[in-house]
DNA sequence: TATGTTACCGAACACCTTGTATGGTTTCAT
DNA sequence: ATGAAACCATACAAGGTGTTCGGTAACATA
């Protein structure tokens, strides 16, 4: 990709990340967001139908880098790559606790909701694969989607109560908190 | 109120929940409503400053109906007083898969984030009252917002999973899925 | 029945946001 | 050096927002 290209998307994601961790979506403008990145509009438009599919993008990229749902180079397979030492859930902690990506600002923004129902659509996949973790309990019983589900809607919101109440807990103890909740 | 009023309010507040229940709340104009509604646009903004008013006096309706959150005597008390025979869960189940005040619908629909939100919020005092679920469990000795917090996550998470696949399961089953995976 | 008040309506408005089109400039690759 | 491609500022039409205005219908009260 051509380097004033690479520059232009860069700035635009940038500036709406900025803007993104300090108003509602809604109340986004695209003539705020090419403000911030000091682009003109006709570029915006050239890279971005409306912010939306912008919105889209950035999701897409961010999740990218946390999960591997894509298989392509960019995706380096963190996750399931490191699986060894930590544990995949503790190592997602530590991720988000470092704003690895500046996921955490996002998740604390006015727009968690958005990111938050992102995170959960992307940790479905993980979950699938640690359907071990109901082993011995009654919910074993039930249908696999349902289990697949609990345990990512669990993770999920335990990590927005985590963000909400301002991260006063180390990832080893909210990891903890995860399990005994599942 | 003036019986003029009244009617007004109620054909503004149907009409939005018929367009809620048919696209994105971000792609509803004024001027849907009004004429969904068939009132004058001077009418619309006499009774609300906005449409972002008009959502958050919606909810704050909806779920005045269904929890008690005010103690006034719109409001029925409905969910405590029918503790008795059915427990407060099932109840809960009941009321939604029978569509009262159109709650199945819009928790349906595009804007369901929006509802699942502020239903999940209404359901936190409720399962302050309700902490006993957990006896016995490992989570006990979480703190108590943390409790709180997981008992209303899991149901709101449960009741998201039952109507995205179709209310399948009837009340009495989802609710025993309830307690299973708390 | 007469009267004042209140809610309603349509039309018009100034303003803002969106997405596109135009024409000219800079940057890139060759 | 040259053509292609990305950039910029400007301008535009279309559509949405929230307000104002003058006139009409419904109400409550005397």
């Amino acid at each position: 990709m051509d380097r004033r290209q690479r520059k232009s998307r860069e700035a635009i994601f940038n500036a709406f990340v900025r803007l993104l961790t300090k108003r509602d979506f809604a109340r986004i403008t695209v003539a705020d967001i090419i403000e911030e990145a000091d682009v003109g509009r006709t570029t915006f438009y050239s890279h971005f139908e409306t912010k939306e599919f912008l919105l889209k993008e950035l999701c897409g990229e961010l999740f990218c880098h946390i999960f591997d749902t894509e298989k392509d180079e960019h995706c380096h397979r963190h996750i399931f790559r490191c699986e060894g030492d930590d544990g995949v859930f503790l190592h997602l902690f530590k991720h988000i606790a470092h704003n690895d990506n500046n996921l955490l600002s996002l998740l604390s923004s006015e727009n968690n909701e958005i990111f938050f129902g992102y995170f959960k659509e992307n940790l479905l996949t993980l979950s699938k694969s640690q359907l071990d973790l109901l082993k011995g309990r009654e919910v074993e019983k039930l249908p696999e989607n349902f289990r697949i589900n609990h345990i990512a809607s669990v993770f999920t919101e335990v990590l927005k109560w985590w963000v909400d109440t301002g991260l006063k807990e180390s990832p080893e103890t909210i990891t903890g908190y995860f399990y005994m909740a599942l």
